[in-house]
DNA sequence: ACCTGAACACCGTTCAAGT
DNA sequence: ACCTGAACACCGTTCAAGT
C-alpha cells in the first residue's frame, strides 16, 4: 500500500472538458476520460464519486473563465465587458456551457462569479436592494443567449447577424440598468 | 403479410412525452417506451428512424402547444400572452422544454409559432425590417428564463420571487418593443 | 492508497426471421 | 407491412483482488 497516485481530479476534469469541446459531450465517456489518461475506467472512481460528479466538476472549471474585468472602469462598461467574456466562454465549451442553465449558485466559484455583476451593478447606481433581481434578469438574458447559440437554435444565422443581435441585447440591458439606476436615486 | 399496425408515430411520440415529464429525460429509453406501448424495443424503428428523431419528435410536440393567442387584443397584450403560455409548457414539460435552445425554426410547427410572435410585434407597430431580430431576442430572453426555471438554475427560489421576476422581465419587453414602435415610426 | 480484472444490468441498433 | 428474437458493441458502476 501507499502507492503514489498517478491521477488526480484536476486532471480528470481537464481531460473530460478537452474531450467535450472536441467531441462534444457524448463522446465525455468514463472509459474514454480514462483511456486519455492511461488508466483503467474504474480508476477514475477514486477521484470522483460518478459521472454526475465528473460532470459537476468539469461545469465548475467552466466558472473560473469569467475572470473579473478591470476594478478601474465604470460599473456600465464592466458590465459588457463581463457579458462578451461569458459569450467567448460559451463558444469555447459549447457542449458543456449548456449546463450552467443547471446550476443554483451554491459554489464558491459560482458566488465569485456572480460577485463580479453584483459590484459592476453597485458601480452603475442600482440600489442596493435592487441588484440580485437585475442580476438574475441580466444573466438570464445573457446566459439565453449564449446557450442558444452554442447549442443550435441559432444554426442558420450568420456571426454577423450573431454579433448585431448580441450587441442589441447588450444596449437593451445597459438602458434597463440605468433605469434601475436613476429610478433608484430619485427619492 | 399486410399486417394492421398496432402501433403509430403519434403513439410513440406522445408516451416518450409522457415518460419524460413523469420520470425525466433519462427515463425515455427505447425499451421503456416500448413497453409502455405493450410492444418489443424493435418495434419503434418502423415509426422513428432512431432515438434522435424520437426526440425531434417530441420536441415538435411541444411546439403545438403555443396556441395562438385570441386574433382581437392589441399586440403588446398577445405578446405578455405568448410570454405567460410559454412559461406553462415550459412548467408542464420540465425535461423536454430545454430542447427547444437546440432546434432552430424549421419546421411547420416552430414557423407557426414564431409567426404568432411576428403578428403581435407588427400589431404593436414595430417596423417590418426590425421584427425579425425583435422577435429572436424576446424569444431569446423568454426561453433563457423558462429553461432556467425547469432545468434547475432557480432551484433555490420561491415561486413567489419567479413570478415577479417574470414579470419584470416582461415588462422590459414590453419597453424595448414600444420603443422599437416608436423610434420606427418617428421619421 | 491507488489501480486493475471480472462481472452485472442496461443501453441503442442491426438483421434475419416470422405472421 | 409490421413485429419479434437473437445478437453486438457500448455504457456506468460494484466488488474483490493485487501492489
Amino acid at each position: 500500500m501507499g502507492r503514489p497516485p498517478r491521477i488526480d481530479r484536476g486532471e480528470v476534469l481537464t481531460t473530460a472538458l478537452a474531450l467535450a469541446d472536441e467531441h462534444g459531450l457524448d463522446a465525455v465517456t468514463m472509459g474514454a476520460v480514462a483511456a486519455h489518461l492511461g488508466v483503467t475506467p474504474m480508476a477514475l472512481y477514486r477521484h470522483v464519486t460518478n459521472k454526475a460528479d465528473l460532470l459537476d466538476g468539469v461545469v465548475e472549471l467552466l466558472l473560473t473563465e469569467f475572470d473579473p474585468p478591470p476594478r478601474g472602469r465604470p460599473g456600465l462598461e464592466r458590465l459588457a465587458m463581463l457579458a462578451r467574456n461569458v459569450r467567448a466562454t460559451a463558444r469555447r465549451h459549447p457542449s458543456v456551457f449548456p449546463l450552467l442553465l443547471q446550476r443554483p449558485v451554491t459554489t464558491a466559484e459560482a458566488w465569485n462569479a456572480r460577485g463580479g455583476v453584483y459590484a459592476a451593478l453597485e458601480d452603475a447606481g442600482v440600489p442596493g436592494d435592487r441588484i440580485p433581481q437585475v442580476e438574475r434578469l441580466i444573466s438570464t438574458a445573457i446566459l439565453g443567449f449564449a446557450v442558444s447559440e452554442v447549442s443550435g437554435r441559432f444554426r442558420n444565422h450568420s456571426r454577423r447577424q450573431l454579433d448585431a443581435d448580441f450587441d442589441v441585447l447588450r444596449g437593451l440591458l445597459g438602458q434597463f440598468v440605468t433605469f434601475e439606476a436613476t429610478s433608484g436615486a430619485a427619492p
